[in-house]
DNA sequence: TTGGAATGTCAACAAGGCTGACATAAACTG
DNA sequence: CAGTTTATGTCAGCCTTGTTGACATTCCAA
């Protein structure tokens, strides 16, 4: 264990993977994501919504004009659980639902410019946090971060992202 | 927005912290956290049991004979909440509560072998992703994926976890 | 001996997952 | 055109896991 000294584990070594390491590791991404989801938490909270709203927002923002089923596959919850959540932020004005022009059956969703301003101070504060992140460990921690986080995904899920990733907008 | 003129993070970078930079860094925290929990959720499905559990076995095994009150502050939820998991636990001979010899009003808390079983399996299963990860991204990229979850925990949470980082067993 | 801390338990409630069943409209297909 | 499939919505009911509040027990410490 005494791997305080992580001095030149060079690329072909491969004692750094002990169980030891990788529980660490499992340990940082446990207590990580509970300050990810903190700040936004606490907003959430005083508008009487719930971390569903936000993936929903979040996601809405990120490919205005998707689709429920797109959306669906995103946030990998069952229709019924993001109908419920989608309900409530139509009903409250955040999110606008259009008939599809091409097909007719989907919806289209959009932010309003409520839904707009309430998904803005959500990120604001998550990416606060991430820039505070992101600043005191360099840009080099940063890419070894975001290539440890990638390998992690479901392959399908990478993809996704990926997509996702590399669009503008 | 306009953050690109922040020069006290050495010169050669300046454009990382844009918004969309840590859009994604978002988001990549968003998926990866799937693939992170989605080994040991199946396993636990299997059982009967979820993540609530998974967590309660996995910092018992970490901090033997650790007590209630203590792994609530670590799993940062009630004592109701943790005491309907950790009930089920013991009645399933999982996990041992031993009074504790100095203060007789605390429980220590053990896993039994049948508890240490279950535990290896969950914990092989994620060790298993987090193995691949590593191996993919490299050491370097390790080193920055740990600085950036580290960076990114609440003060009071990166305490406890510095002290079970560097705690050896 | 008494106050307070640590623990456990009961009850009630909410969010947000899930499944299953069913309805509707639109699109597709033979 | 008739029948099937697809996209969406909705109702009902269940589960896990979080929350509060109230209250009992045990027992350390002043």
């Amino acid at each position: 264990m005494a791997e305080g000294s992580n001095s030149a584990m060079g690329g072909e070594n491969l004692l750094f993977l002990t169980d030891e390491q990788l529980r660490k590791g499992i340990e940082a991404m446990f207590f990580a994501y509970r300050g990810f989801t903190a700040d936004p938490d606490r907003i959430l909270d005083a508008h009487g919504y719930g971390r569903a709203h936000h993936r929903a927002l979040h996601f809405i923002n990120r490919t205005h004009g998707t689709t429920v089923n797109n959306l669906l596959n995103t946030l990998g919850v069952t229709k019924q659980s993001l109908n419920r959540v989608l309900r409530t932020l139509i009903e409250d004005g955040l999110v606008e639902s259009r008939i599809g022009r091409k097909d007719r059956r989907e919806r289209n969703l959009f932010l309003t410019e409520k839904g707009d301003t309430l998904e803005r101070a959500l990120s604001e504060a998550q990416r606060e946090r991430m820039r505070a992140a992101y600043r005191a460990a360099g840009p080099q921690a940063v890419a070894g971060f975001r290539q440890v986080l990638e390998a992690m995904m479901d392959d399908e899920i990478r993809r996704q992202y990926m997509n996702m990733r590399d669009r503008r907008t």
